[in-house]
RNA sequence: GGGCCAUUAGCUCAAUUGGCAGAGCAGUAGACUCUUAAUCUAUUGGUUCUAGGUUCGAGUCCUAGAUGGCCCA
């Protein structure tokens, strides 16, 4: 069997091969019959960044004392050969820096082997920090290693990978090409990383929570579930749509304030600004308040912009965003008359003037709608998107809030809101719902939706019923979508670049 | 779910009215000890998304499908 043969791989993936990676596969073979092709016992003491930070300010003489051998291990992401010099940028996790690689600084033979290799490459280098002379920071290898052979090309230098499909698709190029996708994914971790601090930070010291991804009874948001099977069990599972009825079960336990950052699983379209599986921080406060929900996103929101721009101003899709300024706060009714004036009060509850009102606005409506959803339909149609800066929306309709207190002067509405920015629904907040008998009351309203035909209806979920019946704190709680979140941070337009793998259909 | 647009070399893109499928980068061979999208010389590389159809002739026109993007629901 020839080397060849040996290292051929199945039938699709040669389909795939083009004489491009033919000729790096020929040149692989020519490393393994030399030595070991994948070596792992390079190790940097150097990160690119680190180097440039360090010696940013130091002119030739000043490195020219610096008497330490720097390694650095990356990828090869130009190379240019001009006889027996050549200049390499490697590019590592934190940043790049260039190589000028001598062949008189090298063992015998080894810039031969060099001018073999390919950019895309990883290989690692160590030796002296110096200036060249036209000025740029680089190390000079006296030991240089080929690490991991690239078998594919990367895409071309100057333009990168612009397509989009393929940057979804393969992520792991679009991270290698492209610097701005690098940054998003940086921003959003130290996004995380902030909300995690601030929930437990002194005073306010929320615990963090894992519950459950499976659940047998799908609850905690109006969302159609993805539907899995247990098979040692014959048991139908369900993806969560929200922790919400967990974590509240916790409340009742005497974790008084918890918090959760994990992902949910909605079966719905995808948009861009759906995903089937996204990322929500969803915590509950016992003896808070919807008000005192809506100070802390507030804060919350207000040092996370500065934490990522410096500022509280954040520029969106071309518009300013003020995180600064104090979130307004205004009713769904209050909203919803703001941008329909000709509507009076009692308009607002009555089932056949909304629906008239839908119907102007060739807004789909069902027979089963009573004014509540009427009311929110509207106000989808007329205000959400008008909502630039950062508003809570309050007291959402008991109708489309099943798991919200209900307003003691109102029964109509409960004690929620929404916040919304740039038209997108961000934060969804509400004081919660303690009382077992109605909350069983509305789980059993959710349940006749569900028989007469609503996807997206609750369960009736007797153990959280159970749960209330030991007797809940008055508590408050919210969700927080964390990928909105950053798509607004990072002024990215599709939920897709914010996503390190976001759901594609499977290639053809 | 509907409408519009896109899909051409590894990548970024051309291709006139339906008339020989091209460039740059990358690659290959060579030159070059200070490059920065290096430069210079030579050169390889195509299932034009897929399947049908019209035509003397299809990247281009028609039908169906796939994937993606945008807009609407």
């Amino acid at each position: 069997m020839s080397k060849q043969d040996k290292h051929d791989t199945t039938a699709d993936s040669v389909a795939e091969e083009n004489r491009l990676i033919a000729e790096r596969r020929e040149k692989l073979n020519g490393i393994r019959a030399e030595r070991n092709a994948y070596p792992n016992d390079f190790r940097p003491n150097s990160f690119a960044a680190d180097l440039h930070e360090r010696f940013a300010n130091d002119d030739t003489e000043t490195l020219a004392q610096v008497d330490e051998i720097f390694a650095v291990a990356g990828r090869m992401m130009a190379k240019r050969v001009m006889g027996k010099i050549a200049f390499v940028k490697v590019q590592d996790g934190t940043g790049s820096i260039q190589f000028v690689v001598q062949r008189d600084n090298l063992s015998e033979g080894l810039y031969q082997q060099f001018k073999q290799w390919d950019i895309g490459d990883i290989i690692g280098g160590s030796g002296v920090i110096f200036r060249t002379q036209k000025g740029e920071l680089s190390v000079k290898p006296s030991e240089l290693r080929l690490l991991s052979k690239s078998l594919r090309p990367l895409p071309e230098k100057f333009h990168g990978l612009t397509d989009t499909e393929t940057r979804y698709r393969q992520r792991y190029v679009d991270l290698i090409m492209n610097e701005q996708s690098r940054k998003v994914f940086h921003v959003r971790s130290k996004m995380i990383r902030y909300i995690r601090d601030f929930m437990e930070a002194p005073g306010r010291e929320f615990l963090e929570v894992e519950t459950p991804m499976m659940h047998p009874i799908p609850g905690g948001a109006t969302a159609r579930p993805f539907v899995t099977h247990h098979n040692a069990l014959d048991l139908t599972m369900y993806l969560r749509v929200a922790p919400e009825l967990y974590l509240k079960r916790l409340i009742v336990g005497g974790l008084d304030r918890v918090y959760e950052i994990n992902r949910n699983f909605r079966n719905e379209g995808v948009s861009t600004r759906h995903n089937p599986e996204f990322t929500m921080l969803e915590f509950y406060w016992a003896y808070a308040n919807f008000e005192d929900l809506m100070d802390l996103t507030e804060d919350m929101l207000r040092g996370l912009a500065l934490e990522v721009t410096g500022g509280t101003k954040v520029e969106f899709e071309g518009k300013e965003i003020d995180f600064g300024a104090r979130f307004e706060r205004i009713s769904v009714e209050n909203a919803v008359r703001k941008y329909s004036p000709e509507l009076a009060d009692a308009d607002l509850w009555d089932a056949a003037t909304l629906r008239a009102e839908c119907k102007a606005r060739e807004v789909h409506t069902e027979d089963s709608w009573g004014e509540g959803k009427l009311l929110m339909e509207l106000f989808d149609a007329t205000v959400e998107h008008l909502l630039l800066n950062p508003v809570f929306i309050t007291s959402y309709p008991t109708e489309v809030s099943p798991l919200s207190r209900r307003n003691d002067d109102n029964p109509l509405v409960t004690d929620r809101f929404e916040l919304f920015v740039a038209g997108r629904e961000i934060a969804n907040g509400f004081s919660e719902l303690n009382d077992p008998e109605d909350q069983a009351e509305r789980f059993r309203e959710q349940v006749s939706q569900k028989d007469a035909g609503d996807m997206e209806a609750m369960h009736f979920d007797a153990d959280y019923i159970r749960a209330l019946e030991y007797g809940m704190p008055p508590t408050a709680g919210e969700g927080i979508g964390i990928d909105r979140l950053v798509m607004l941070l990072t002024d990215s337009p599709s939920i897709r670049d914010v996503l390190l793998f976001p759901y594609m259909r499977p290639e053809a």
